[in-house]
DNA sequence: ACCTGAACACCGTTCAAGT
DNA sequence: ACCTGAACACCGTTCAAGT
Protein backbone atom coordinates (compact mmCIF):
# COMPACT_ATOMS: atom_id res chain seq x y z
CA UNK A 1 0.00 0.00 0.00
CA UNK A 2 1.31 4.26 0.34
CA UNK A 3 4.19 2.88 2.43
CA UNK A 4 6.94 5.05 1.06
CA UNK A 5 3.97 8.03 1.42
CA UNK A 6 3.38 7.57 4.77
CA UNK A 7 7.11 7.73 5.20
CA UNK A 8 6.81 10.70 3.94
CA UNK A 9 4.21 11.99 5.48
CA UNK A 10 5.91 11.43 8.92
CA UNK A 11 9.23 12.62 7.57
CA UNK A 12 7.76 16.23 7.20
CA UNK A 13 5.88 16.01 10.61
CA UNK A 14 9.25 15.17 12.12
CA UNK A 15 10.94 18.18 10.38
CA UNK A 16 8.13 20.37 11.78
CA UNK A 17 8.78 18.96 15.34
CA UNK A 18 12.36 19.65 15.41
CA UNK A 19 11.51 23.13 14.24
CA UNK A 20 9.32 23.52 16.46
CA UNK A 21 11.44 22.30 19.23
CA UNK A 22 14.51 24.17 17.95
CA UNK A 23 13.46 27.66 16.59
CA UNK A 24 9.20 27.94 18.49
CA UNK A 25 6.48 26.88 16.74
CA UNK A 26 6.32 30.13 14.63
CA UNK A 27 8.98 29.04 13.10
CA UNK A 28 6.97 26.09 11.71
CA UNK A 29 6.10 27.22 8.19
CA UNK A 30 5.60 25.37 4.98
CA UNK A 31 8.70 26.97 3.50
CA UNK A 32 10.77 25.87 6.52
CA UNK A 33 9.44 22.46 6.72
CA UNK A 34 9.89 22.12 2.65
CA UNK A 35 13.51 22.98 2.44
CA UNK A 36 14.13 20.64 5.96
CA UNK A 37 12.96 17.74 3.99
CA UNK A 38 14.62 19.19 0.68
CA UNK A 39 11.32 20.02 -1.19
CA UNK A 40 9.54 22.88 -2.95
CA UNK A 41 6.68 23.88 0.02
CA UNK A 42 4.08 23.15 -3.06
CA UNK A 43 5.22 19.47 -3.01
CA UNK A 44 3.79 19.48 1.05
CA UNK A 45 0.19 19.79 0.04
CA UNK A 46 0.90 16.48 -1.95
CA UNK A 47 0.79 15.24 1.87
CA UNK A 48 -1.57 17.48 4.06
CA UNK A 49 -4.48 18.99 2.96
CA UNK A 50 -3.16 22.36 4.24
CA UNK A 51 -0.86 23.51 7.23
CA UNK A 52 -3.22 23.07 9.83
CA UNK A 53 -3.75 19.62 8.70
CA UNK A 54 -0.07 19.17 9.01
CA UNK A 55 -0.26 20.48 12.78
CA UNK A 56 -2.75 17.78 13.53
CA UNK A 57 0.07 15.24 12.53
CA UNK A 58 2.37 17.04 14.73
CA UNK A 59 -0.56 16.44 17.44
CA UNK A 60 -0.69 13.31 16.73
CA UNK A 61 2.86 12.50 16.61
CA UNK A 62 3.22 14.08 20.13
CA UNK A 63 0.45 12.50 21.46
CA UNK A 64 1.59 8.84 20.30
CA UNK A 65 4.24 9.58 23.06
CA UNK A 66 1.90 9.78 26.14
CA UNK A 67 1.69 5.90 27.79
CA UNK A 68 -1.31 3.97 27.74
CA UNK A 69 -1.14 1.18 30.49
CA UNK A 70 -2.86 -1.70 29.97
CA UNK A 71 -5.05 -3.38 32.42
CA UNK A 72 -2.52 -5.31 34.46
CA UNK A 73 -1.88 -2.20 36.82
CA UNK A 74 -4.84 -1.01 39.25
CA UNK A 75 -6.43 1.88 38.36
CA UNK A 76 -4.66 4.35 40.59
CA UNK A 77 -1.20 3.56 39.21
CA UNK A 78 -3.07 3.22 35.38
CA UNK A 79 -4.36 6.97 35.99
CA UNK A 80 -1.14 7.98 37.51
CA UNK A 81 1.03 6.72 34.88
CA UNK A 82 -1.37 8.42 31.95
CA UNK A 83 -0.53 11.46 34.29
CA UNK A 84 2.48 11.97 34.75
CA UNK A 85 3.29 10.09 31.13
CA UNK A 86 1.42 13.31 29.36
CA UNK A 87 3.76 15.46 31.96
CA UNK A 88 6.77 14.30 30.73
CA UNK A 89 5.75 14.59 27.18
CA UNK A 90 5.21 17.94 27.85
CA UNK A 91 8.59 18.90 29.05
CA UNK A 92 10.44 16.60 26.37
CA UNK A 93 8.36 19.14 23.89
CA UNK A 94 8.02 21.84 25.87
CA UNK A 95 7.44 24.50 22.82
CA UNK A 96 5.08 22.09 20.82
CA UNK A 97 2.90 20.79 23.62
CA UNK A 98 0.91 23.49 24.22
CA UNK A 99 -0.77 23.02 20.34
CA UNK A 100 -2.23 19.77 22.17
CA UNK A 101 -4.63 22.60 23.64
CA UNK A 102 -5.16 24.72 21.12
CA UNK A 103 -6.83 21.73 18.79
CA UNK A 104 -9.30 19.89 18.96
CA UNK A 105 -9.66 16.11 19.99
CA UNK A 106 -11.00 14.06 17.20
CA UNK A 107 -7.66 12.43 16.59
CA UNK A 108 -7.64 9.04 16.78
CA UNK A 109 -4.70 9.11 18.76
CA UNK A 110 -6.27 11.17 21.24
CA UNK A 111 -9.02 8.92 21.12
CA UNK A 112 -6.45 6.05 21.94
CA UNK A 113 -4.93 8.37 24.39
CA UNK A 114 -8.73 8.73 26.25
CA UNK A 115 -9.60 5.02 26.29
CA UNK A 116 -6.95 3.67 29.06
CA UNK A 117 -8.53 6.59 31.50
CA UNK A 118 -11.97 5.46 30.57
CA UNK A 119 -11.21 1.90 31.32
CA UNK A 120 -9.55 3.09 34.47
CA UNK A 121 -12.54 5.15 35.48
CA UNK A 122 -14.85 2.21 34.99
CA UNK A 123 -12.45 -0.13 37.08
CA UNK A 124 -12.72 2.42 39.71
CA UNK A 125 -16.42 2.33 40.06
CA UNK A 126 -17.28 5.10 38.55
CA UNK A 127 -21.13 5.07 36.90
CA UNK A 128 -20.89 4.91 33.43
CA UNK A 129 -22.65 8.60 32.73
CA UNK A 130 -19.94 10.18 35.15
CA UNK A 131 -16.97 8.96 33.15
CA UNK A 132 -16.81 10.78 30.14
CA UNK A 133 -16.99 14.16 32.15
CA UNK A 134 -14.63 12.94 35.25
CA UNK A 135 -12.57 12.43 32.15
CA UNK A 136 -12.42 15.79 30.82
CA UNK A 137 -12.06 17.01 34.32
CA UNK A 138 -8.91 14.97 34.64
CA UNK A 139 -7.17 15.24 31.40
CA UNK A 140 -8.15 19.31 31.62
CA UNK A 141 -6.11 19.40 34.52
CA UNK A 142 -2.92 17.55 33.70
CA UNK A 143 -3.01 19.34 30.31
CA UNK A 144 -3.65 22.54 31.65
CA UNK A 145 -1.05 21.75 34.30
CA UNK A 146 1.47 20.91 31.73
CA UNK A 147 0.46 23.53 29.34
CA UNK A 148 1.01 26.42 32.03
CA UNK A 149 4.24 25.01 33.07
CA UNK A 150 5.68 24.73 29.91
CA UNK A 151 4.76 27.82 28.30
CA UNK A 152 5.62 29.84 31.51
CA UNK A 153 1.66 30.79 31.93
CA UNK A 154 2.16 30.07 35.52
CA UNK A 155 4.80 32.87 35.46
CA UNK A 156 7.78 32.01 37.79
CA UNK A 157 5.73 30.40 40.24
CA UNK A 158 4.62 33.32 42.85
CA UNK A 159 8.30 34.91 42.48
CA UNK A 160 7.61 37.87 40.86
CA UNK A 161 3.98 39.17 42.18
CA UNK A 162 6.03 40.34 45.32
CA UNK A 163 6.88 44.00 43.57
CA UNK A 164 3.34 44.17 42.18
CA UNK A 165 1.99 42.97 45.81
CA UNK A 166 3.95 45.84 47.32
CA UNK A 167 3.29 48.41 45.02
CA UNK A 168 -0.77 47.62 44.85
CA UNK A 169 -1.44 47.96 48.63
CA UNK A 170 -3.29 45.70 51.31
CA UNK A 171 -6.97 47.89 49.18
CA UNK A 172 -6.38 46.37 46.05
CA UNK A 173 -4.76 42.89 46.72
CA UNK A 174 -6.06 41.70 50.77
CA UNK A 175 -5.65 38.69 49.97
CA UNK A 176 -2.06 38.46 48.87
CA UNK A 177 -1.23 40.47 51.69
CA UNK A 178 -2.70 38.14 54.13
CA UNK A 179 -0.82 35.53 52.62
CA UNK A 180 2.19 37.63 52.73
CA UNK A 181 5.69 35.81 52.26
CA UNK A 182 4.63 32.20 51.49
CA UNK A 183 4.07 34.04 48.24
CA UNK A 184 7.82 34.41 47.97
CA UNK A 185 8.75 30.81 48.06
CA UNK A 186 9.97 29.10 44.96
CA UNK A 187 7.34 26.84 43.71
CA UNK A 188 7.96 22.68 43.50
CA UNK A 189 5.98 21.54 40.13
CA UNK A 190 6.39 18.14 41.05
CA UNK A 191 5.04 18.30 44.09
CA UNK A 192 2.25 20.22 43.58
CA UNK A 193 1.11 18.55 40.59
CA UNK A 194 1.60 15.30 42.23
CA UNK A 195 -0.36 17.29 45.05
CA UNK A 196 -2.49 17.79 42.52
CA UNK A 197 -3.15 14.04 41.06
CA UNK A 198 -3.55 13.05 44.44
CA UNK A 199 -6.58 14.99 45.30
CA UNK A 200 -8.20 13.86 41.85
CA UNK A 201 -7.43 10.07 42.28
CA UNK A 202 -9.33 10.78 45.96
CA UNK A 203 -12.74 12.77 43.84
CA UNK A 204 -12.42 9.66 41.25
CA UNK A 205 -12.25 7.30 44.55
CA UNK A 206 -15.33 9.21 45.47
CA UNK A 207 -17.06 8.95 42.13
CA UNK A 208 -16.42 5.22 42.37
CA UNK A 209 -17.70 4.78 45.71
CA UNK A 210 -21.14 6.12 45.27
CA UNK A 211 -20.40 9.46 46.32
CA UNK A 212 -21.83 9.21 49.75
CA UNK A 213 -19.87 11.32 52.54
CA UNK A 214 -19.04 10.27 55.66
CA UNK A 215 -22.64 10.61 57.25
CA UNK A 216 -24.61 8.90 54.50
CA UNK A 217 -24.98 5.30 56.01
CA UNK A 218 -24.63 2.46 53.15
CA UNK A 219 -23.03 -0.65 52.69
CA UNK A 220 -19.83 -0.69 54.83
CA UNK A 221 -17.47 -1.61 51.76
CA UNK A 222 -13.78 -0.51 52.24
CA UNK A 223 -13.29 2.81 51.30
CA UNK A 224 -11.83 3.45 47.84
CA UNK A 225 -8.95 5.65 48.02
CA UNK A 226 -7.15 4.25 51.23
CA UNK A 227 -3.61 1.85 50.87
CA UNK A 228 -3.83 1.48 47.22
CA UNK A 229 -0.50 -1.16 46.20
CA UNK A 230 0.56 -2.24 43.17
CA UNK A 231 -0.85 -5.11 41.79
CA UNK A 232 -3.72 -6.70 39.97
CA UNK A 233 -6.90 -6.43 42.19
CA UNK A 234 -7.98 -3.38 40.45
CA UNK A 235 -11.97 -4.07 39.41
CA UNK A 236 -12.77 -5.49 35.80
CA UNK A 237 -15.83 -5.80 33.65
CA UNK A 238 -17.58 -7.64 35.37
CA UNK A 239 -18.52 -4.97 38.41
CA UNK A 240 -18.76 -1.61 35.94
CA UNK A 241 -22.25 -0.58 36.57
CA UNK A 242 -24.75 -0.92 33.60
CA UNK A 243 -25.37 2.90 31.91
CA UNK A 244 -28.46 3.05 33.80
CA UNK B 1 -1.44 63.46 32.65
CA UNK B 2 -1.58 61.27 29.43
CA UNK B 3 -5.32 60.94 29.33
CA UNK B 4 -6.38 60.98 25.61
CA UNK B 5 -3.15 58.46 25.28
CA UNK B 6 -5.14 56.02 27.94
CA UNK B 7 -8.30 56.80 25.56
CA UNK B 8 -6.43 56.06 22.00
CA UNK B 9 -4.96 52.92 23.85
CA UNK B 10 -8.28 51.14 24.85
CA UNK B 11 -9.66 52.16 21.70
CA UNK B 12 -7.49 50.29 19.94
CA UNK B 13 -7.70 47.07 21.92
CA UNK B 14 -11.33 47.43 21.11
CA UNK B 15 -11.36 47.61 17.37
CA UNK B 16 -8.94 44.03 18.42
CA UNK B 17 -11.17 42.85 20.39
CA UNK B 18 -13.93 43.36 17.60
CA UNK B 19 -12.24 42.01 14.97
CA UNK B 20 -11.25 39.22 17.01
CA UNK B 21 -14.88 38.39 18.03
CA UNK B 22 -16.18 38.99 14.32
CA UNK B 23 -13.78 37.03 12.47
CA UNK B 24 -11.37 35.31 14.33
CA UNK B 25 -8.01 35.70 16.08
CA UNK B 26 -6.43 35.07 12.70
CA UNK B 27 -7.79 38.57 11.52
CA UNK B 28 -6.37 40.30 14.24
CA UNK B 29 -3.52 41.92 12.31
CA UNK B 30 -1.47 45.21 13.04
CA UNK B 31 -2.77 46.54 9.62
CA UNK B 32 -6.65 45.48 10.22
CA UNK B 33 -6.37 46.96 13.78
CA UNK B 34 -4.99 49.95 12.27
CA UNK B 35 -7.96 50.51 9.37
CA UNK B 36 -10.31 49.88 12.12
CA UNK B 37 -9.13 52.71 14.17
CA UNK B 38 -8.49 55.18 10.99
CA UNK B 39 -4.45 55.00 11.42
CA UNK B 40 -1.38 53.88 9.78
CA UNK B 41 -0.25 50.46 11.12
CA UNK B 42 3.04 52.00 12.32
CA UNK B 43 0.84 54.38 15.00
CA UNK B 44 -0.16 51.85 16.67
CA UNK B 45 3.40 50.91 17.23
CA UNK B 46 3.38 54.45 19.62
CA UNK B 47 0.64 53.05 21.80
CA UNK B 48 2.52 49.07 22.24
CA UNK B 49 5.75 47.97 21.84
CA UNK B 50 4.58 45.03 19.76
CA UNK B 51 1.89 42.97 18.63
CA UNK B 52 2.41 40.36 21.82
CA UNK B 53 1.88 43.72 23.63
CA UNK B 54 -1.26 44.69 22.05
CA UNK B 55 -2.66 40.96 22.69
CA UNK B 56 -1.67 41.53 26.43
CA UNK B 57 -4.06 44.38 26.55
CA UNK B 58 -6.12 42.44 24.95
CA UNK B 59 -6.30 39.72 27.20
CA UNK B 60 -6.52 42.15 29.97
CA UNK B 61 -9.78 43.73 28.70
CA UNK B 62 -10.97 40.38 28.75
CA UNK B 63 -9.64 39.54 32.26
CA UNK B 64 -11.68 42.97 33.27
CA UNK B 65 -14.92 41.60 33.05
CA UNK B 66 -14.35 38.40 35.58
CA UNK B 67 -16.13 39.21 38.61
CA UNK B 68 -14.25 40.01 41.60
CA UNK B 69 -16.65 39.02 44.48
CA UNK B 70 -15.94 41.09 47.92
CA UNK B 71 -16.19 39.23 51.24
CA UNK B 72 -19.43 39.94 51.96
CA UNK B 73 -20.52 35.96 50.60
CA UNK B 74 -19.48 33.20 51.97
CA UNK B 75 -16.16 31.47 50.65
CA UNK B 76 -18.01 28.62 48.56
CA UNK B 77 -20.34 31.73 46.52
CA UNK B 78 -17.51 33.53 46.19
CA UNK B 79 -15.45 30.44 44.75
CA UNK B 80 -18.95 29.38 42.69
CA UNK B 81 -18.99 33.58 41.44
CA UNK B 82 -15.39 33.71 40.00
CA UNK B 83 -15.44 30.33 38.05
CA UNK B 84 -19.35 30.64 36.76
CA UNK B 85 -18.32 34.16 35.58
CA UNK B 86 -15.15 33.47 33.94
CA UNK B 87 -17.25 30.61 32.10
CA UNK B 88 -19.22 33.64 30.92
CA UNK B 89 -17.02 35.72 29.81
CA UNK B 90 -15.58 32.59 28.23
CA UNK B 91 -19.15 32.32 26.41
CA UNK B 92 -19.08 36.14 25.72
CA UNK B 93 -15.82 36.10 23.51
CA UNK B 94 -15.23 32.66 22.86
CA UNK B 95 -13.16 33.56 19.96
CA UNK B 96 -11.16 35.47 21.56
CA UNK B 97 -10.68 33.81 25.63
CA UNK B 98 -8.19 31.25 24.40
CA UNK B 99 -5.84 32.94 24.51
CA UNK B 100 -5.57 33.67 28.21
CA UNK B 101 -4.63 30.12 28.01
CA UNK B 102 -2.04 31.28 25.59
CA UNK B 103 -0.55 34.22 27.25
CA UNK B 104 1.33 34.35 30.87
CA UNK B 105 -0.45 35.38 34.01
CA UNK B 106 2.08 37.94 35.14
CA UNK B 107 -0.39 40.95 33.90
CA UNK B 108 -2.09 42.89 36.93
CA UNK B 109 -5.87 42.21 35.51
CA UNK B 110 -4.59 38.59 36.21
CA UNK B 111 -3.48 39.11 39.79
CA UNK B 112 -6.44 41.19 40.44
CA UNK B 113 -8.40 37.87 39.22
CA UNK B 114 -6.34 35.76 41.70
CA UNK B 115 -6.92 37.83 44.53
CA UNK B 116 -10.38 37.19 45.53
CA UNK B 117 -9.87 33.48 44.79
CA UNK B 118 -6.50 33.25 47.29
CA UNK B 119 -9.21 35.12 50.05
CA UNK B 120 -11.64 32.48 49.50
CA UNK B 121 -9.43 29.77 49.93
CA UNK B 122 -7.89 31.17 53.36
CA UNK B 123 -11.41 31.88 54.44
CA UNK B 124 -12.02 28.16 53.55
CA UNK B 125 -9.09 27.24 56.12
CA UNK B 126 -6.83 26.51 53.45
CA UNK B 127 -3.32 26.05 55.13
CA UNK B 128 -0.76 29.27 53.89
CA UNK B 129 1.29 27.15 51.64
CA UNK B 130 -1.33 25.53 50.07
CA UNK B 131 -2.99 28.45 48.98
CA UNK B 132 -1.34 28.90 45.24
CA UNK B 133 -1.17 25.95 44.51
CA UNK B 134 -5.00 24.96 44.84
CA UNK B 135 -6.33 28.48 43.41
CA UNK B 136 -3.83 27.28 40.17
CA UNK B 137 -5.61 23.87 40.54
CA UNK B 138 -9.14 25.79 40.96
CA UNK B 139 -7.94 27.98 37.74
CA UNK B 140 -6.78 25.48 35.47
CA UNK B 141 -10.26 23.66 35.87
CA UNK B 142 -11.90 26.94 35.13
CA UNK B 143 -10.31 28.17 32.39
CA UNK B 144 -8.83 25.15 30.92
CA UNK B 145 -13.00 23.74 30.64
CA UNK B 146 -13.89 27.01 29.85
CA UNK B 147 -11.49 27.33 26.80
CA UNK B 148 -11.85 23.75 25.53
CA UNK B 149 -15.85 24.47 25.36
CA UNK B 150 -15.51 27.27 23.47
CA UNK B 151 -12.94 26.61 21.21
CA UNK B 152 -13.92 23.35 20.45
CA UNK B 153 -11.62 20.94 22.11
CA UNK B 154 -14.06 18.62 23.58
CA UNK B 155 -15.67 18.14 20.49
CA UNK B 156 -19.16 18.36 20.24
CA UNK B 157 -19.08 16.08 23.66
CA UNK B 158 -19.10 12.53 22.87
CA UNK B 159 -20.57 11.94 19.41
CA UNK B 160 -18.86 11.89 16.56
CA UNK B 161 -16.55 9.30 18.66
CA UNK B 162 -19.69 6.74 17.78
CA UNK B 163 -18.03 5.88 13.84
CA UNK B 164 -14.10 5.71 15.35
CA UNK B 165 -15.28 3.10 17.92
CA UNK B 166 -17.05 1.25 15.56
CA UNK B 167 -14.61 0.95 12.97
CA UNK B 168 -11.67 0.46 15.62
CA UNK B 169 -13.30 -2.66 17.10
CA UNK B 170 -13.35 -3.46 20.91
CA UNK B 171 -9.16 -4.43 20.63
CA UNK B 172 -7.88 -1.05 20.28
CA UNK B 173 -10.83 1.16 22.11
CA UNK B 174 -11.58 -1.77 25.27
CA UNK B 175 -13.11 1.09 27.40
CA UNK B 176 -14.64 2.60 24.72
CA UNK B 177 -17.21 -0.41 23.86
CA UNK B 178 -17.52 -1.40 27.84
CA UNK B 179 -18.81 2.35 28.03
CA UNK B 180 -21.45 2.09 24.84
CA UNK B 181 -24.10 3.76 24.10
CA UNK B 182 -23.38 6.02 27.09
CA UNK B 183 -20.93 7.71 24.81
CA UNK B 184 -23.41 8.61 22.58
CA UNK B 185 -25.62 10.82 24.58
CA UNK B 186 -25.28 14.49 23.97
CA UNK B 187 -23.37 16.45 26.46
CA UNK B 188 -24.94 19.04 29.20
CA UNK B 189 -22.06 21.41 29.55
CA UNK B 190 -23.96 23.34 32.42
CA UNK B 191 -24.23 20.38 34.36
CA UNK B 192 -21.08 19.02 33.61
CA UNK B 193 -19.11 22.56 34.92
CA UNK B 194 -21.56 22.70 38.13
CA UNK B 195 -20.59 19.36 39.07
CA UNK B 196 -17.00 19.52 38.40
CA UNK B 197 -17.06 22.85 40.96
CA UNK B 198 -18.49 20.71 43.10
CA UNK B 199 -15.84 18.14 43.14
CA UNK B 200 -13.33 20.75 43.30
CA UNK B 201 -14.88 22.41 46.50
CA UNK B 202 -15.17 19.21 48.31
CA UNK B 203 -11.52 19.20 47.74
CA UNK B 204 -11.07 23.20 48.64
CA UNK B 205 -13.15 22.23 52.38
CA UNK B 206 -10.87 18.84 52.76
CA UNK B 207 -8.09 21.28 52.46
CA UNK B 208 -9.55 23.60 54.43
CA UNK B 209 -10.57 20.92 57.60
CA UNK B 210 -6.99 19.73 57.76
CA UNK B 211 -7.66 16.68 55.11
CA UNK B 212 -8.33 14.27 57.32
CA UNK B 213 -10.04 11.05 55.88
CA UNK B 214 -12.74 9.04 56.67
CA UNK B 215 -10.36 6.80 59.03
CA UNK B 216 -8.59 9.26 60.95
CA UNK B 217 -10.46 9.69 64.07
CA UNK B 218 -9.98 13.60 64.75
CA UNK B 219 -12.47 16.22 66.53
CA UNK B 220 -15.28 15.54 65.20
CA UNK B 221 -16.46 18.74 63.06
CA UNK B 222 -19.38 19.16 61.05
CA UNK B 223 -17.88 17.79 57.31
CA UNK B 224 -17.38 20.23 54.62
CA UNK B 225 -18.84 19.73 51.29
CA UNK B 226 -21.94 18.30 52.70
CA UNK B 227 -25.54 19.92 52.41
CA UNK B 228 -24.26 23.34 51.24
CA UNK B 229 -27.50 25.30 50.13
CA UNK B 230 -27.35 28.98 48.87
CA UNK B 231 -26.91 31.64 51.58
CA UNK B 232 -24.11 33.25 52.88
CA UNK B 233 -22.92 30.78 55.75
CA UNK B 234 -19.51 30.15 54.76
CA UNK B 235 -16.62 30.60 57.12
CA UNK B 236 -15.19 34.20 57.06
CA UNK B 237 -11.56 35.36 57.96
CA UNK B 238 -12.06 34.37 62.03
CA UNK B 239 -11.79 31.04 61.23
CA UNK B 240 -8.97 30.63 58.51
CA UNK B 241 -5.94 29.35 59.57
CA UNK B 242 -2.96 30.70 60.00
CA UNK B 243 0.11 29.79 57.15
CA UNK B 244 1.78 27.79 60.00
C1' DA C 1 4.41 64.63 20.00
C1' DC C 2 2.23 62.11 16.75
C1' DC C 3 1.84 60.21 12.48
C1' DT C 4 3.06 58.51 7.46
C1' DG C 5 5.38 56.03 3.16
C1' DA C 6 8.27 53.08 1.46
C1' DA C 7 10.68 49.08 2.13
C1' DC C 8 12.36 44.46 4.11
C1' DA C 9 11.82 39.92 4.95
C1' DC C 10 8.58 37.07 5.54
C1' DC C 11 3.65 34.22 5.32
C1' DG C 12 -0.23 30.27 3.30
C1' DT C 13 -2.14 28.96 -0.81
C1' DT C 14 -3.72 28.70 -5.98
C1' DC C 15 -2.84 27.56 -10.46
C1' DA C 16 -0.74 26.18 -14.58
C1' DA C 17 3.02 23.70 -15.99
C1' DG C 18 6.58 20.29 -16.05
C1' DT C 19 8.36 15.07 -16.00
C1' DA D 1 2.14 10.27 -9.51
C1' DC D 2 4.91 13.63 -7.85
C1' DC D 3 6.97 17.87 -8.01
C1' DT D 4 8.15 22.99 -9.45
C1' DG D 5 7.85 28.36 -10.57
C1' DA D 6 5.60 32.21 -10.57
C1' DA D 7 2.20 34.81 -8.60
C1' DC D 8 -1.48 36.61 -5.23
C1' DA D 9 -2.75 38.58 -1.22
C1' DC D 10 -1.28 38.93 2.85
C1' DC D 11 2.01 39.42 7.47
C1' DG D 12 5.09 42.25 11.64
C1' DT D 13 8.42 45.59 11.97
C1' DT D 14 12.35 49.16 10.88
C1' DC D 15 13.68 53.44 9.42
C1' DA D 16 13.77 57.93 7.66
C1' DA D 17 10.83 61.54 6.91
C1' DG D 18 7.04 64.67 7.55
C1' DT D 19 4.12 68.31 10.46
Amino acid sequence: MGNVRQERRSEIVEVALRLSEEHGLPAVSMRAIATGVGLTPMALYGYFRSKDDLLDGLVGRVLAEVPRPGPALGWRERLLVCARGAREVAHRYPRTFPLLLTRPVVLPEAVRVVDPLYGALLDAGVPGEQVAGLERMFSTFVLGFAVSEVSGRFGEGNLGTRQRRERAGPRELPAHHRLGEVLDLPVDWDAEFEKGLERLLETVGRAGSGERGPFTDGPDEPAVGEGERGGTRGRTDSDASPPA
